[in-house]
Parts: C-alpha cells; structure tokens; sequence
DNA sequence: GACCAGGCACATC
DNA sequence: GATGTGCATGGT
C-alpha cells in the first residue's frame, strides 16, 4: 500500500479503461492482447463505425470482414477467432446471461470459466473480471512484472499467478482499488526511465533503473 | 529500420 | 514444467 500511496499522489486518479460499456470493455480486452491500447481504439472506432457494438451481430459478421475491421489492432486474423470464441461463450452462457454470471458468480469460479475459453489467458480473464464486471481480480500485466522484480518484492523467477497473488495478498480486496493500482502501475512502467538518467516523473529514485 | 506494445495457444524439448 | 515460436499493425 505504500507503493499505491506513493503511485496515487504523484501520478494522480487514473480513470482508467474507460470503455462506453462492459460489453465493449470485453472485446477492448481481446482487442489489446500484445498491442498498443491506441491501436485498439482504432479497431474499435472500426467496428462501431459498421454498425452497433452488440453480441449477435458481431457474432453474425463474417470472419473476413471483422479481419478487416480490428485490422489496426494486429494479429488480426488470430484476434478474429478468439474474438469469436468470446463472443461465442457469451451467448452460451447458463441462461445466456452473461452479465449476470460474471458478476455473481463466486470470483474463483468465473475466473476458472474464463481461462476455459479459447482466447482467453489469465490477464484477459482479470482484466474483464476487473473493468468489465467490477469484480477485485488484480490484473498483472509486463509493467507489473517488471515492476515487482525491480522493488525487490517478486522474485526475478515469478510468474503471473504468484504476481497476483503476492498483490491480493497484501491489499484490501477492493475492485475500485484494483482498478486504480494497476493503472498506476503502467503508468508508472510507461514513464520508467529507460536506461538513464533518471528523469523527473519517477516518484522514488528507486524506480529509476539508473538507481537499482 | 529495429524495437516495442495493457498475450495466448501450441509445439518441442 | 520450462522454453521457444507464430501471430501483424502502428508509433517511436
């Protein structure tokens, strides 16, 4: 918490993944998988600009053309079958209330369910379960990683189940918080000083690589 | 022109 | 179980 406090006051409330609603918020998270979020916005903008951000027509939208709409998002043929299989599983779900289901369901129970869909990896599964359905699932992504090794408080050997845990350990199980903190960690990543000097942004020396 | 970006599935050892 | 590879565009 420290770190969050220290993160907070000097980058600020981020406000982050402010997609218009969760249905887009989950397609925003297949869409960013390994790519830059200002090329998701793209492929977005590209899907709403055909038409309206809805399950059953994207699901009726032959592949061919959904290649051509998230073209700018990358990897636009693989993205399109996972895409699918999402959008697959939604429909599919009990009672065909995905909403209902992502929410209420017990969080270990609709995490494991996510990780069973084709497309979907464990920072896909967090990052819905967190911004799409606002549930406390702390989302690790290549930043965070970094980050924790670079504290010291994950070992270089870590991976992303023991990254998660080492944080939902350690701070109050709230969505908003998740939400916050780890906006503000890549944040932080992005202004890292790569390699040196050190720069102004970094809120502590030690997040400077020229310091560590 | 290299390198990276809010990963994942699959093959191979 | 760890490690490597393919997927592809747009910005720096």
């Amino acid at each position: 918490m420290e770190i969050y406090n220290k993160l907070y006051a000097h980058f600020g409330p981020q406000q982050w993944w402010p997609g218009e609603n969760d249905f887009e918020v989950i397609v925003g998270a297949v869409l960013t998988q390994n790519t830059a979020w200002t090329n998701v916005e793209k492929a977005i903008a590209n899907l709403k600009k055909d038409g309206k951000m809805e399950l059953n027509r994207l699901l009726k939208m032959p592949d061919a053309k959904m290649a051509r709409l998230i073209k700018p998002s990358g990897y636009f043929n693989l993205k399109t079958k996972r895409l699918k299989a999402v959008l697959n599983f939604l429909s599919s779900t009990d009672s065909g209330n995905w909403r209902e289901f992502l929410k209420k369901a017990p969080l270990q129970k609709a995490r494991q369910t996510l990780l069973s869909v084709y497309g979907i990896g464990p920072e896909t599964a967090d990052s819905i379960l967190l911004y799409a359905a606002n549930r406390p699932a702390f989302v690790i992504d290549a930043y965070t990683l970094r980050f924790g090794k670079r504290m010291g408080f994950l070992t270089d050997g870590a991976g992303y189940e023991e990254a998660r845990s080492c944080f939902m350990e350690n701070i109050p199980k709230s969505a908003k918080l998740y939400n916050e903190y780890h906006a503000l960690l890549v944040m932080e990543g992005k202004h890292y000083c790569k390699p040196k000097p050190a720069c102004a942004k970094c809120p502590t020396s030690k997040m400077c690589r020229s310091a560590v």
